[in-house]
DNA sequence: ATAATTAATTAGTGACTGCTATATAATATA
DNA sequence: TATATTATATAGCAGTCACTAATTAATTAT
């Protein structure tokens, strides 16, 4: 049985997850502050109005498009651990799968959640970022702990200056052949650590 | 003799050096688009007219902040190579000073140029951010090139990805310690390419 | 004293911002 | 056909932005 609702009032011409998909599109290119609602309602197609019944506000707006990123672009650090066959390997699939998206976004290069934790004037939308860039250390701890609970906030924290640094590159035009030698010499550095069971280097003075 | 030039008109009440330290430390914390010149005159202790009379405009105040920047917390690239003992030790104590500058400028964390490199409505105040990126990474590299002009290129890369990732992560709060942790195992990944003499690590695919 | 010169302030300008009250268009139901 | 309902567009609000014309203040030169 079909289910056709037909609902009463006039059918919607705004297709709110393409609406989405322009706004995220636009915000990861140029950020929250450079954005403006006449680009986004011009972009998209429909007039201001329209943008403000379906999504509330332009902060609001953004935090849709930030939450449909980290669904989807974020779900990289699971499966980089999923599908490595050690913790070395992991931490290196993670800097290299992160080398490979961050450069290959044309015109919205980098990662949309860390460029936008600064120049954002909105509070809430902020946080939000700060929150998901928190959040994905902790998954990087987490994943690193059942090996080397010894290792794992350090090793994250490490992770995460880096994937920054990535990110930050990756905007201004570095290469992801560029971006892959950054990864790997990073991650050679950390099997280094791992595998002569060494903290010194990470934990010396 | 001392010559004391006694000027015609009313005389200046607005310091220029302070009122580019002020300016400096604003566009530092918050980045160009989010400091108005209201906020600038006000903390500065003048009206905008008067900033107007003296900078040009609120891109060129910028722009003579970031030399003034560039003149005095840039020179820590030439520092650590003119007293380093060998390259290795140069890039470690280029790293070393980096994580400190960039964790102790209270309220102004990370590096001003790097943070200003986004989120910028000025195309030339910009672009003035870029070349100095650039001239960084090319004085880096032709410190490195006169002991090994293979890897020069390479390197300097590595750093300058490493610097955006030191500096975006001290603007989120990460402490110095963090900071230095990245650097010291980052620079103990290059001087074991160094010392080796492997290329292989940065080169190999 | 008067004029000339320079630096400051007062009081705005037009353009843009996010946002919205109101009206209109397009549908289903009665 | 008339009405209720939902979605759009028109037009414009109050606030902020960088910036400036006109004026006033403070000094030196004549």
């Amino acid at each position: 049985m079909t289910t056709i609702k037909k609902r009463r009032g006039r059918p919607p011409t705004l297709d709110k997850e393409q609406a989405l998909a322009v706004a995220q599109n636009l915000f990861h290119e140029k950020g929250f502050d450079a954005v403006g609602i006449a680009e986004l309602s011009e972009t998209i197609g429909v007039q201001p109005p329209s943008l403000y019944a379906a999504f509330g506000n332009k902060a609001a707006l953004f935090e849709k498009t930030v939450e449909r990123y980290s669904e989807t672009n974020g779900q990289f650090v699971a499966a980089a651990f999923d599908t490595a066959t050690s913790l070395e390997d992991g931490l290196e699939k993670l800097l290299l799968e992160a080398a490979h998206m961050y450069a290959n976004n044309d015109g919205a290069r980098g990662c949309l959640v860390m460029e936008n934790t600064k120049c954002m004037s909105d509070r809430r939308a902020k946080d939000l970022c700060l929150s998901i860039h928190e959040a994905t250390r902790q998954s990087i701890a987490t994943h690193i702990e059942a090996v080397r609970p010894d290792l794992a906030d350090e090793i994250a924290d490490h992770i995460m200056v880096a994937l920054a640094g990535m990110s930050a590159a990756a905007r201004t035009g570095s290469s992801e052949e560029n971006l892959s030698m950054f990864a790997r010499v990073l991650a050679n550095g950390l099997k280094r650590t791992l595998t002569t069971g060494n903290a010194g280097i990470l934990g010396s003075v």
